[in-house]
RNA sequence: GCGGGUGUGGUGAAAUUGGUAGACACGCUAGACUUAGGAUCUAGUGCUUCACGGCAUGGGGGUUCGAGUCCCUUCACCCGCACCA
């Protein structure tokens, strides 16, 4: 019986959607493992081979766990509100959650393209993923509660003196009865206000008082605005100054908009960060973003010109004891105090450096860092310790949103205020000392301090501690840590993403009660910014809240609202709203009366393996781990990271394959005698007349400029020129002109992408196959091929997507090989966190592995299914049955349980593929049919093979599911041997093997090994200088 | 510039702790079988040499009886951050 695995694995994905086999048990006695893969965004392209890559890791690692016995919660869903669809509803008019349930559902787009949906897709493969916990982002009943997080948020405020988030009430109490004086903290910049002040105003001023403190709050911030897009965008949607998607150019500008205070989160974002199984990488990134730099702000006062100033200039500064070796301070050209402290002589130079500046971009400025620029601004300032007065000067290295905006210049130890000294000309203090600072500054901090007075002699970082108590003494400044990461912006000018549960009265915000949620999102006729510049959501006239009612109400365009009906918000929220708490939803996904059930969320805990692409490292990993500190600092939840070991799959790149073209303005024709080149329109000519494909070898060959490869092109090109152009006889290219090629030989050919569903082995073109095409991308092309008849493509590793044509689908793979085949050959091709190239050749051998496997089973007449069922025998002790064979079989067996297990558990993946191969190998060598034998190997390959698993083992008769068997316990026992074959090694060259007692002593071994014929012909009659034996390893022989 | 990562046959890779480098596959070469197929089976396959042997884990150096693995140094590529004070 042949191995049918079309029919079996629709078989068995039927039986375990029947019998729901992977819904997970809220509150089960068994432990609990919560296994979750980034869910997808759900995209009309549909699913390519690299998609389940991760999934395929966490689907057999959560059906590892279940064969341990634990209760796993292994979900799936979607991240179903963002750009690309909305992008499709401009151009097409098809509202975003028509594209987005077709997507995921299947069905046929607006121009016909049949979707085949992921979810359809992702059947395929055999997931084990619990469906009746589906998510989908943009599901009302979903974005409800996205919505009540958003309250939560705008109901709070950071109190650093417990640094945790409490209620917004805890602060208004405050206000009461303090003001503000005593609270302390993570907000705006905020005069201080009495209680007497708080009680006296108005609802709308507290409640504008009150943004200054919110976690959620809406503010006037300098925002990254893209025109293309129509929106403002996160610091993390920039790279390269451009937009992520759709890489659109990014500007700045001041809007109104809602923000996270994530700022208040920042150190324990950082230190969170110690105790998770992350890739350092990620980390490091996270790290890398949050960038703290720990130091001290210093003031430095204005030294004034006329005598009537009273200024201080604050920096901030990691480097406290270089404080001796400052010789001048810089601010930013845009820094405040520039206009009031510059002389009248240098205002001018002044003036126009600060409107230089301003013309440059953020990008020009980044770019352009190897111009020192700068202008002084004729103000001095007084050293706090030395009296020295030193100059203040502009510049544009010094950035008005990093720490003050100013610095205190130290050029003997920082390079950018060295190359700034050296530039002016301004003096530099040399304070460390023995160290040569004539070339560059040193920014090493293991100098040791002079020139410095009370530092004198200190090494740098006991020097930095002591500088800042003595600032701190002094009254000074204070020690301060700085750090890089901004706060959020949380709005979008967008449609297709989460209402805000807010509507204004007079420009301030009010919340929609829990109980009236969710604000759904609601029709409009296009998806587009209204005329005067606002959101989509703009163009909606059921968009006003009706306080009486507690319902949104329409009012019509240009009309007053009637009393208590107000317009609600405009924007949108980001696409990290919903995928920052999507792993809570899943424990209790539709429950309506809470975000999740405390018993639930107390049950799953966190998610202990989260699988996915190491893309997200600023983005949803930061905005997760945010929300999560949030909601437990709440009590919400028990635990104050999401995801606790992480794995990044790599990308699997696509594997494109190339026709080569004689570019055919790279040859041109001239006349003999004539020395006369002919004109471009002659070379136009020769486009019109056939194009040249050529086959790998021949293209490679022009390439290498061969001389017989380029005659016979040139005869070609005259053949074929001749043929298009009868009228021009041979007296065009024949006896009086010769084609010559250009110099450039790389330019000689043109690649052009060809799909690869018509490449065979080795990398033949299909042509007969292209043919049939109606739009065959050889089109008339006369053919150059290999000696053999062949057309040859070359190939190239690139990302895989559509245009490239080297997509792979995993559905003509399962179609072809069966699911079990595709699972195992993503997990075999190498580290799943390594990118790797797709190679669809490779598939056969793994399908070659489960048919071995099937035929194991299926020793009867005819392959019929057969199996020995005669039972082992086992001495009293459990040592193995004397018969060779069988003892081969057990050693087989419990070396590959042994090696999956371990193997699995420490995340690799695809050695266990190796290992299962092997041990079919064995066995199959060693004809063994035994039940006993096949029936624990089924059980450790079920997790990479679930649907041949389920089939064998309902074919020997069990009537569950393989799902919840117990995962074999390896025998020791029968992994001992009796012999040992050493590798005999000479001055540490492996010589000869020697088989050997495992038992044997030391000395018997090196003994034996002296003794040995073999080993009389490496020592060469000398007496070996020394033998080390290590039992059960190695043998080496020091001559 | 800073931080992280990766370099092993024609290809994907293996080698948890220093102990036979290249397991397992793909591909290739022969052969068997066959109403020819992308099926199955057998043998071979790192490079080099007729052979004994020699050389091989990006390069150079070191520690060690023994190094892909540890240390130093250097090169190449990939990713992230980047006048961050």
């Amino acid at each position: 019986m042949q191995y049918q695995f079309n029919e079996i694995e629709k078989k068995w994905q039927k039986y375990w959607e029947k019998n729901k086999t992977f819904a997970a048990k809220d509150n089960d006695v068994k432990p609990k493992y919560y296994v979750l893969d980034m869910f997808p965004y759900p995209s009309g392209a549909g699913l390519h081979v690299g998609h389940p890559l991760g999934y395929i890791a966490s689907d057999v690692y959560a059906r590892f766990k279940r064969l341990q016995g634990y209760n796993v919660l292994h979900p799936m869903g979607y991240d179903s509100f963002g750009l690309p669809a909305e992008q499709y509803a401009i151009q097409t008019g098809q509202h975003p959650a028509v594209t987005t349930k077709v997507n995921i559902e299947g069905g046929v787009d607006k121009q016909g393209n049949v979707i085949p949906g992921y979810r359809n897709q992702l059947d395929k493969i055999g997931f084990s993923f619990d469906w009746d916990r589906e998510v989908r982002t943009s599901d009302p009943s979903y974005y409800k509660w996205t919505q009540w997080i958003f309250k939560q948020l705008f109901n709070s405020w950071y109190n650093k003196d417990t640094d945790k988030a409490e209620q917004i009430d805890t602060l208004i109490e405050q206000f009461k009865t303090n003001g503000n004086t005593n609270v302390n903290a993570e907000s705006a910049d905020v005069e201080h206000f009495s209680a007497e002040d708080w009680n006296r105003w108005s609802e709308e001023e507290q409640q504008k008082m009150l943004l200054n403190y919110r976690i959620a709050f809406l503010s006037d911030t300098w925002v990254n605005w893209c025109p293309a897009l129509g929106t403002v965008l996160a610091n993390d949607e920039i790279k390269d100054g451009v937009s992520e998607r759709g890489g659109h150019p990014v500007e700045q500008k001041l809007m109104r908009q809602w923000s996270m205070r994530i700022t208040a989160y920042a150190e324990r974002l950082l230190s969170g960060l110690e105790d998770l199984d992350w890739s350092e990488s990620i980390k490091d990134i996270q790290r890398n973003w949050i960038g703290k730099s720990v130091g001290a702000s210093v003031r430095f006062t204005i030294s004034p010109p006329s005598g009537e100033s009273e200024g201080a200039i604050e920096v901030f500064t990691t480097r406290p004891d270089t404080i001796f070796g400052v010789s001048f301070m810089v601010l930013a050209p845009e820094h405040p105090l520039v206009n009031e402290i510059t002389t009248p002589e240098q205002k001018a130079e002044v003036e126009a450096y600060q409107k230089a500046a301003s013309l440059k971009s953020e990008r020009d400025r980044q770019s352009d860092i190897k111009n020192i620029t700068g202008a002084f601004t004729g103000a001095f300032a007084i050293h706090p310790f030395t009296g020295d007065k030193v100059q203040i000067w502009i510049g544009d290295y010094v950035l008005a949103s990093y720490g003050t905006g100013a610095v205190m210049a130290v050029p003997c130890g920082d390079q950018r205020d060295w190359d700034f000294a050296t530039h002016f000309g301004i003096e530099i203090k040399n304070i460390f000392k023995d160290k040569d600072i004539s070339e560059g500054a040193y920014a090493e901090k293991d100098a040791v301090i002079a020139n410095s007075g009370f530092l004198n002699d200190l090494p740098a970082k006991e020097a930095i501690k002591k500088a800042v108590v003595e600032i701190e003494k002094r009254g000074i400044g204070k020690g301060k840590t700085q750090y890089r990461l901004r706060d959020a912006v949380f709005s979008r000018q967008r449609y297709w993403g989460e209402p805000f549960p807010v509507y204004y009265k007079n420009e301030v915000p009010y919340l929609i009660d829990d109980k009236d949620l969710p604000i759904i999102l609601p029709e409009i006729d296009q998806y587009l910014p209204t005329e005067d510049g606002k959101p989509p959501l703009g163009r909606a006239k059921e968009w006003f809240w009706d306080e009486h009612s507690k319902k949104t109400v329409a009012v019509e365009q240009n009309q007053k609202p009637p009393s208590g009906v107000w317009g609600l918000e405009l924007n949108t929220m980001p696409g990290w709203a919903g995928s920052s708490w999507y792993f809570l939803r899943y424990m209790d996904p539709t429950n309506d009366g809470e975000f999740v059930a405390k018993d639930k969320v107390n049950y799953w805990q966190n998610v202990d393996l989260y699988i996915g692409g190491a893309e997200h490292a600023t983005g949803h990993l930061l905005y997760a781990r945010f929300w999560t500190k949030f909601l437990h600092d709440l009590g919400h939840i028990p635990f104050d990271e999401p995801f606790k070991k992480m794995i990044n799959q790599g990308m699997i790149q696509g594997n494109s394959a190339y026709t080569h073209w004689l570019n055919l303005v790279m040859f041109k024709a001239i006349k003999k005698d004539l020395k006369f080149e002919i004109n471009d329109l002659n070379v136009a000519q020769y486009s019109f007349m056939s194009e040249f494909s050529l086959s790998k070898s021949i293209a490679e060959k022009l390439i290498a400029e061969d001389k017989s490869t380029e005659e016979l092109i040139k005869e070609k090109i005259d053949v074929a020129y001749k043929k298009h152009h009868p009228d021009f006889k041979d007296n065009v290219l024949g006896k009086d002109y010769e084609i010559y090629f250009k110099a450039n030989s790389q330019e000689r050919i043109i690649k052009k992408h060809v799909d690869i569903n018509y490449v065979e082995v080795n990398d033949l073109l299909n042509i007969e196959e292209l043919k049939k095409l109606s739009r065959n991308p050889l089109g008339k092309a006369e053919l150059l091929l290999e000696d053999n008849g062949k057309y040859i493509c070359s190939r190239e590793v690139e990302k895989m997507s559509k245009s490239k044509f080297n997509v792979q689908t995993p559905d003509e793979l399962v179609e072809k090989f069966g699911a079990d085949t595709l699972r195992c050959y993503e997990m075999f091709l190498g580290p799943l966190e390594q990118h790797k190239p797709w190679d669809t050749q490779g598939i056969t051998g793994v399908h070659g592995f489960l048919k071995k496997l099937w035929r194991l089973f299926h020793t009867g007449e005819n392959e019929s299914f057969y199996v020995d069922e005669t039972p082992i025998l086992a001495s009293a002790d459990g040592s193995p049955h004397p018969s060779g064979e069988l003892e081969g079989a057990l050693k087989s067996l419990h070396k590959t349980i042994k090696k999956i297990k371990e193997d699995i558990e420490r995340f690799s993946f695809n050695t266990p593929v190796s290992a299962f191969m092997i041990c079919v190998n064995e066995l199959t060598a060693l004809k063994c049919n035994k039940r006993e034998i096949l029936e624990p190997l089924l059980i450790i390959l079920a997790p990479y093979a679930p649907h041949i698993a389920e089939e064998l083992w309902a074919k020997l008769g069990n009537t569950e599911s393989i799902t919840y068997a117990v995962f074999p316990k390896v025998n020791e026992a029968y992994l001992v041997e009796s012999n040992h074959k050493y590798p005999v090694s000479f001055n540490g060259k492996m010589r000869f093997m020697l088989e050997l007692p495992a038992d044997m002593s030391k000395e018997a071994i090196e003994k034996e090994v002296l003794a040995n014929e073999q080993s009389q012909k490496y020592l060469e009659g000398k007496t070996p200088k020394k033998v080390i034996v290590i039992p059960q390893k190695i043998v080496n022989v020091v001559v």
